[in-house]
RNA sequence: GGAGAGUUGGCAGAGUGGUAAUGCAACGGACUCGAAAUCCGUCGAACCGGUAACACCGGCGCGCAGGUUCAAAUCCUGUACUCUCCUCCA
């Protein structure tokens, strides 16, 4: 959430980022409009209030005195009325300036291509060596049905379009890569952390998923508070510090986990039909890290590094990239994707986003710390993929497959899969 | 699922209608070569408004949300969570 002091404070300039967000600059003046009338009704019913706080204290003395206060307590009955009227009023206001704010995405950071268009990402770097084939490259879903490892016709009839078995050593690929990427995070120092999976809707809020994008999920009722599949680990574990001001002593925290995560891809019809690119379900390892707002932007190269690791490990040639504006995660000021390279695509296909969401979430979420003041600011947070890891067995089946439909393990796996170099069929 | 108890500041802990005791901690000072102990003083989270302000004033503030009242930590309703016992269960 936006802070509607900044908006306040610099109208022009945040009417500038908020475009290249696709914002409408009238919406940040209704916003700023309805606070001058919540400013207004707050001094009115304030000053009523300590109007009556004094009354109240004077009422009582003579009551105590056995006096009688019945015309104090007459007007005061009144001024109760204007005071109940006044607080609907500002209640109201509040609101109206709260549905603006909330929807509000967050300031795209300076160095970040400012543009609607998607196409406008900047690459910053490539690694790797695309690897040349002496014979044409087959899709990871052919490889993987062949293998016997991927199952997506009984998934379908299980499940539904967008779900998978992964089996034998297929399963224990998936196992492998999520394995590797938690050791591999918990050497860099991250806290593993194994969350609930399904969350309320005050953590979906926190997060910056909803109000907004209540349509990207899945939510479940039981007889009480709806839950909510979460559809990334960020959520759990951002929220983990909700409504907390941590100790400063302990920034930055780094947290990482594993977890399903779980997508309606409402309006993706269409679009990476086939395969484990695009599926309801996932397992994806994340990480998260909680830190001072001075230390946010190296901590973001901490994560893209910390992300790119496992692929240079792995041996996936990637390349980075910086989202433009307009394509940026609502909650993000920046983020920076790690594309892995698909060969049966012929293209680059994001396996990570990493991004700095500032106090953006920190606000929404009320995560604070002391300063050397004492004063409570709010933290940064940053979340980043480490990785997602259909995208990343999708991507190893198709840089490691050999022409007679078998796939070589990578090297660092190997005793991930207990000494088994390569995947042939059965 | 059933029954009971509880939730007050950084922590502990009083307060059953008149506007949040007290102790510890913290902060400032005195004493001391320095520290500890002791003494004196200050401070009661966070948030909102006046407002640009860590000053000052006001509001708000006793798990949360409502209600009653001139006035609510206190009374009423709903609700979340924690603990204990029973039941069930991997």
């Amino acid at each position: 959430m936006l802070d509607i002091k900044v908006l306040r404070a610099k109208p022009d300039w945040a009417k500038e980022k908020l475009a290249a967000r696709g914002v409408k600059a009238e919406e940040i003046d209704d916003a700023i409009a309805l606070d001058d009338q919540r400013r207004e009704v707050i001094m009115a019913v304030e000053d009523l209030k300590a109007k009556r706080n004094s009354a109240s204290d004077e009422i009582g003395r003579k009551k105590r005195a056995k006096e009688n206060a019945d015309d104090a307590i007459k007007e005061m009955r009144e001024v109760g009325q204007q005071i109940a009227a006044l607080d609907q009023k500002r209640a109201d206001l509040e609101e109206k300036v709260n549905y603006i704010l909330v929807r509000l995405p967050n300031f795209p950071a300076d160095d970040v291509p400012m543009s609607l268009d998607e196409n406008d990402a900047r690459e910053e770097y490539k690694w790797g060596n695309i690897r040349q084939f002496d014979f044409a490259p087959k899709a990871h879903w052919e490889i993987g049905e062949k293998l016997g490892i991927l199952d997506f016709e009984r998934a379908a009839k299980v499940a539904g379009a967008r779900f998978v078995y992964y089996k034998g050593a297929g399963a224990r690929l998936e196992r492998a890569v999520y394995n590797f990427f938690l050791d591999e995070h918990y050497k860099e120092g991250y806290e593993e952390v194994i969350t609930p999976y399904l969350v309320n809707a005050d953590s979906m809020f926190g997060t910056g998923q909803f109000p907004k994008f209540t349509e990207d999920v899945y939510t479940i009722t039981n007889e009480g508070e709806p839950l909510t599949l979460i559809p990334t680990a960020e959520v759990p574990l951002v929220n983990y510090y909700r409504g907390e001001i941590v100790d400063s002593a302990k920034l930055p925290i780094s947290l990482t986990a594993l977890s399903p995560a779980f997508r309606s891809e409402a309006g993706s019809a269409g679009r990476d039909t086939r395969g484990l690119i695009r599926m309801h379900q996932f397992n994806k390892v994340e990480m998260v890290k909680f830190c001072k707002p001075e230390d946010s932007w190296n901590q973001l190269k901490n994560l893209i590094h910390d992300a790119e690791d496992l692929l240079q490990k792995l041996g996936l040639p990637y390349h980075v990239i910086t989202l433009a504006s307009g394509d940026a995660s609502f909650t993000s000021a920046k983020t920076n994707d790690l594309e892995v390279w698909m060969p049966a695509q012929d293209k680059y296909r994001e396996i990570s986003s990493c991004s700095n969401c500032t106090d953006f979430q920190a606000r929404r979420a009320q995560i604070r710390y002391r300063d050397e003041n004492g004063k409570p600011q709010f933290v940064h947070t940053l979340n980043g993929s480490g990785l997602a890891v259909g995208r990343a067995v999708a991507s190893i089946l198709e840089n490691y497959q050999n022409e007679d439909g078998s796939v070589t393990i990578p090297e660092v796996l190997v005793p991930y899969m207990g000494g088994q170099t390569v995947i042939t069929a059965e």
